[in-house]
Parts: C-alpha cells; structure tokens; sequence
DNA sequence: GTGTTTGCAAACCGTTTGCATGTCC
DNA sequence: GGACATGCAAACGGTTTGCAAACAC
C-alpha cells in the first residue's frame, strides 16, 4: 500500500514544474529551499519512484548523471555540448521512427530514446 | 606524439572484432586472457583514447556502465530490457533525421544517437 | 498497530587519477 | 634521453542501501 508524504508531493511537484531535465542533486537542491531537512537518499528514492511509477523518465545523456524529465509525452531531446543544457524537441514522426524500426529488427521494439547533440542558440550567438 | 603499445592495439583489435557492445569490464577480461597482467585503468584509459579518437562510439544504454563500439559508422542501437543485449539496427534515414530535428530546432544539431528497447529475438521465443 | 517512508551515514561500484616504473622512437 | 604508456592502488562521484525513528492509514 503505498502512503503519502509531503517529501514524494514536493518532487513530483517539482518536476512537474520545470524543464530543464535536472539531475537528483538539482532537484535536492530545489526542493532543500523549502523543506531543508529532506535527505538526498529520499530525493533519490522517490525519483526511482516515479520513474517506476510511469511518472517521469530517466534520461541518459553521457555525462555519468541520471537526469529526470517531468513530461513523459514522448519527444525528443537535444543536448548542448558546450553548456550542457537539454531542450526538448517536438516534432511528427516520433511514432513511426519505431514502425520503421520494427521491420529492420526481428524483435519487439516499444520504446526508444533519441538523443541530438550540437550547440544550443545561447552558445550559438556567443561565437 | 602518439607511441605505440601492445595493450592498444590488443584492446583496438578486440573492439573491432566484436558486436556485442562491452563494457570497459568485459574488454578487459577478454584481453587478459591473452595479456594477464594487463590493468583495467589501461582498459580504461585506452578505451577513451579511442573514442576521443573517433575510432570507437561510446554509448551510454540506460545500465550504469559506458559500453563500447567498434563500429563507428551512423547506426541504431536496439537493447533487451530483458537480458540486456545490444544489437545493431542499420535502417535508412538515419541521416535524415537530424535534418528533419533541425527544422524543430534553432540550433547546430551535429549528431545523434537513438535507442530502441523492447524484447530480443532470444528473449521472445522463451516463452 | 502495521506497514511505509524518512534522515542519516556508510557502502557500493564504475571510472578516473597520481605516481613510480617501463617502453618506444 | 625524453616523452609517452603502463600497472597498481587509492581516490572520486553518483547512486544505493541498512537501520532506527517518524509517519500515514
């Protein structure tokens, strides 16, 4: 039986109100401002949690960090590889890029994740 | 200047004549059986050597270890959520994709990197 | 009351690094 | 001989876990 608690609401909460794909230490340091004494083990646990839970993805973008994305809608993401930021890409296709896969693959295909890298439009109008 | 080592070109090779996508762990186990007192921070060292290189893909796949790839041309990757295995997935539009991700995105998109998950061949027929 | 969740700290594990030794050119 | 590579072991950093106390229902 799975019970409230004031800690899992504030994450949840959290991610559900931000984009930028944060790590389990950004989300600590976030929620920390209102609840100072939430422990980072309980951050963690409940972000597994949700994960779990279909509640949020866990993104793997090569930097050793697991990052955390509120919108489970499925989209792609773009990752800066001078600053590092992630951005989220919208666009059509997304569904069929797994039907064309499957006939390529004599598997069950029924998920994926695509990850774009290049230099974001903030780095971009600094050169 | 570069110099050339036995270690390097037995960790090269080894990569090269394997699609099984290993972790720094595996290639390292598998060199030793030729070489024992090889270190796995040679492994390490000489692994990254080759991706920074160009000459080998690291691909981070969702298990908390970097995994490797010999092969360097544009491919997708299909992972087993059930045994874990990586296979290769050659489809067309593989370079479309980034073209079409551009028109949804202001930035330089100059590379990408997609993973398909779902159930092995392997895997479906156990059941 | 019972089973879940928390805070804390230690453990874990893949990876990196410092350093003395060895090797290539 | 000088720059590069190795082996070893310790350090590092993100994540997980064991446990007693606190909490939800």
């Amino acid at each position: 039986m799975i019970k409230r608690s004031v800690q899992r609401e504030l994450i949840r909460n959290n991610l559900a109100h931000r984009t930028d794909h944060p790590t389990a230490d950004m989300v600590y340091q976030s929620i920390r401002e209102e609840l100072p004494n939430i422990s980072l083990g309980t951050v963690y646990r409940n972000l597994r949690f949700l994960v779990d839970q279909g509640d949020a993805l866990s993104l793997k973008l090569g930097d050793g960090k697991e990052h955390f994305d509120g919108n489970v809608n499925p989209h792609f993401h773009f990752i800066c590889t001078q600053c590092g930021c992630v951005d989220d890409i919208f666009m059509p296709s997304i569904d069929e890029i797994c039907t064309t896969a499957s006939k390529y693959y004599s598997g069950d295909i029924k998920g994926h994740s695509t990850y774009f890298y290049g230099t974001c439009p903030n780095c971009k109008t600094k050169h």
